[in-house]
DNA sequence: GATGCTTAGATTATCAGACAATCTATTTCA
DNA sequence: TGAAATAGATTGTCTGATAATCTAAGCATC
């Protein structure tokens, strides 16, 4: 009984053949496109169902489309998912847990490149302390998150490996679900556990640091346990 | 000069609109919502034109649509979004040194994962045991790719973290960089470290199992460095 | 020769109407 | 009563056409 059987719509279809067609001809962002027509033909299918699936990759970003001009690649438009995915209350699919085990796991696997790196750049580390420093000035609850997000984004990027940047994006959404579970009481140690792990990170002990933003992420998990 | 002005097309605002809707009836996932034919007169648009907002909300998983039954509300589809976070701004121009570290972070990352996961589910075991299996009896280099590909996919899922998922995209692009480092004379050599990752992660042992498969990814590292 | 304007072509944006495919619900028959 | 056939509703896809918009070539002017 196949009732959940993947009737694969056209435009689906068409939507991966065309990220394929980009993929293997290694396009770039700002590549132009076939016209819809000669795609359309491409692909044997009708103008109106390649447009359909154009469209939907437009509405990522992935593709963009002027009149008079034709399609090019774009890529992705994290504002556009966020604003899309964050109204939906469906979004409490992923468990707190794995969202957890995800930031512990990229974050901590992080900081060996983070260290490396702050040896050669100090500005590394002058960032990351004026992020932090902000931190102890925030008076509204969203401006700490907001902080806070920062500061957890901006140590992804001093390892320098940039394909977890597109990670970030998404996790921020994810993180805005503890936003509840976030007491002003806890700001302060929040913001210790930050300077420890900074400090740690300059003098080159990883392993130290690697502990306490551990405990300093799975403090969420107790938490939730609450609610 | 305005080039980048939001030329406010339709579907976007009719996409707003629906969202709108959604928001303000206080609809949740499998809620009906009205015909397409309904919802263009109720926003003055043609069906054509509320047809490409309503795909592109389906294509995020928002929306629903059957034929015979019509639009129902949905629960996001995550997959759909991590699927496509290929295009993300931050994987264009990726070092390979980039590629490699980010996949040792997140593959070995995992394992820990794994192991724990494997105790209590043995189909985690011969899932991937299979894929290597399979592995042992591909002829050409492209089916190769294909279930090496599948193997490393397979080892991150096997981890219960749906959001490492969007990294089975930058694995794609990885393998595409690579492809010219990838010899037939390191199949078997391949195979057996896939193995050895394997049976230690069953025994759990994932120091060791860390140790192989950071050999197994590094080994990329010293073949690039003879282009 | 260089510069600015005009025009023609190309391409997407949107529309209208039609038929096919598929699901739901009713009706019909045993 | 229960199952099968039927009718209606709804989305899926197609064809064709017109409007809006951009690009680039051509033209005139200086």
């Amino acid at each position: 009984m196949l009732e959940t059987v993947p009737r694969s719509k056209l435009r689906d279809v068409v939507a991966d053949r065309l990220k394929a067609f980009i993929v293997e001809g290694n396009l770039k962002s700002g590549d132009r496109l076939p016209t819809e027509t000669e795609l359309a033909t491409k692909f044997g299918v009708s103008r109106l169902s390649l447009r359909e699936a154009t469209k939907s990759l437009e509405f990522l970003g992935i593709v963009e489309a002027k009149p008079g001009r034709g399609l090019t690649v774009g890529s992705v438009n994290m504002e556009r998912v966020t604003e899309y995915l964050g109204f939906h209350p469906a979004l409490h699919d992923v468990s707190p847990e794995e969202l957890i085990d995800t930031r512990v796991l990229i974050e901590t696997g992080v900081l060996p490149h983070v260290a490396r790196r702050m040896k050669r750049d100090d500005t590394l580390y002058v960032k990351l302390n004026a992020i932090n420093a902000d931190l102890r000035h925030a008076r509204s609850l969203a401006r700490w998150v907001e902080l806070d997000i920062d500061f957890h984004r901006e140590l992804i990027c001093a390892s320098g490996l940039s394909p977890l940047m597109a990670f970030t994006d998404v996790l921020a959404v994810f993180f805005q679900r503890f936003r509840e579970s976030v007491k002003k009481a806890e700001w302060s140690q929040g913001i210790d556990s930050h300077q420890f792990i900074l400090d740690k990170l300059k003098s080159g002990r990883v392993r130290e640091a690697d502990q306490e933003l551990r405990t300093h992420i799975e403090s969420h998990r107790e938490r939730m346990e609450l609610h």
